[in-house]
DNA sequence: CATGTGCCTATTGGATCCAATAGCGTGCTC
DNA sequence: GAGCACGCTATTGGATCCAATAGGCACATG
């Protein structure tokens, strides 16, 4: 399982990861033919990528002069997760809005359960936080899939790729682990709040809570900090 | 102005068209190799334009096989508008509470003026249509543009491939001009009441005249119509 | 007769090569 | 001395070739 990745992901993937961390910076030039040779890849993955890098908007055509990384700074990031918010929230909405599923229903509660699982003895262990992802990730992908609009996921994955833009992107403090704990504690019971909503058909209150619970997203202190750092 | 377009360019347009107007069924294969011959191009930009089709959700990747149109049947449609209205809701709700400058007023008072001199003289004449269309585009761009978060004309960018999803896309029905023209003359008043709310900072009632105003679009039984047949 | 396995072929992904193009520097001219 | 034009070079876009892979079919076996 260490090496099973394709290499046109890993050159993806790559080269998301050198602009996330600033070993391309922004004004940069990205050239195909050295960024290739820097790889160990042909031009033609090296290629597909750039495409698809700007598809999703991490990088910028330079006229017939290569790429070059988009500037993220913390509007963009706080731009990216109020677009998050409202497309969560129009899912949201729908599916309340339709009502739920016997069988949505029975899965929400299944994925809740594990979250409730989580907190119940009152602190984080090891393996929580991964526990933790796979739930919250879980609970809006089950959402976004309910809701019976495609455009939500197609229009979802283009932020997904911005640094802490994504659900599944949890900006972990680990100097104070229980003030973490306290925000996901809080982020679950948010999730209970919208399945609430979501049983009673309250289609108002579900759209307004998912706003607000990607919202919070934004008050993280810590995801400025890295920026700054 | 006839040959100027790009190899590559010209292969996505006609791919485009061909799934548009059914030429290539949902469903059917779409292998690269054929497609290029039938083309007269090379498997290259073949692959280049399948890919971009796949970000913008058009088709679908199938395994290893190749690719397929994704099915577009109204609820799609229905879906991506939806879609559209929340986040050009989004961004009148944010140029309204960040309050609209001078110039920016300025510039929608001259778009909306176009507006009011196609309408001043009671019916459609025949080049107004064209007018309405820049018009109209020109309201929307400056909105989102105004908005001041990137990530909402981003996110835009996949539904406009849709038909009948964008804003630019007027599904006019040709038969009855009169009635065509009591929507988009209803159209371009709640684009001066969004301008309103815009001027007077009601963030909620700009987002929810914004929503409304892709709603309609919905309503429009010409687009349906058109699936059908 | 059904099922599993192994080979074969069709198809995509990657590498290399070639052509077109745009930017840029230099030199000439006014 | 400044501005324009020409040619050069760097870089992308396209074509062709090769390798890897997955799906399908046939055959053998239980």
């Amino acid at each position: 399982m260490d090496k099973p990745a394709k290499p046109g992901q890993q050159v993806l993937a790559a080269l998301r990861r050198m602009i996330a961390d600033g070993t391309i910076k922004p004004g940069a030039r990205i050239a195909e033919i050295p960024t290739a040779a820097a790889l160990g890849v042909s031009r033609m993955p090296v290629r597909t990528a750039l495409r698809a890098l700007e598809h999703e908007g991490l990088v910028e055509k330079l006229g017939a002069r290569g790429y070059t990384p988009r500037a993220v700074d913390a509007a963009a990031i706080t731009g990216a997760i109020e677009v998050r918010g409202v497309l969560e929230g129009l899912a949201a909405r729908r599916v309340a809005e339709r009502g739920l599923t016997e069988a949505e229903a029975a899965q929400l509660e299944a994925i809740l359960a594990e979250g409730d699982a989580l907190f119940a003895k009152g602190h984080l262990a090891e393996g929580d936080l991964d526990g933790f992802y796979r739930y919250n990730l879980a609970f809006h992908d089950l959402l976004i899939a309910a809701s019976g609009n495609p455009s939500i996921a197609l229009a979802l994955g283009r932020n997904n790729h911005l640094p802490f833009a994504s659900a599944a992107a949890l900006a972990l403090d680990w100097d104070d682990l229980e003030g973490e704990y306290r925000h996901l504690r809080a982020a679950h019971q948010e999730h209970r709040a919208v399945f609430e909503a979501l049983r009673t058909g309250d289609a108002e209150r579900a759209e307004r809570l998912m706003r607000g619970h990607a919202a919070v997203a934004v008050a993280n202190r810590r995801a400025f900090r890295m920026l700054a750092g």
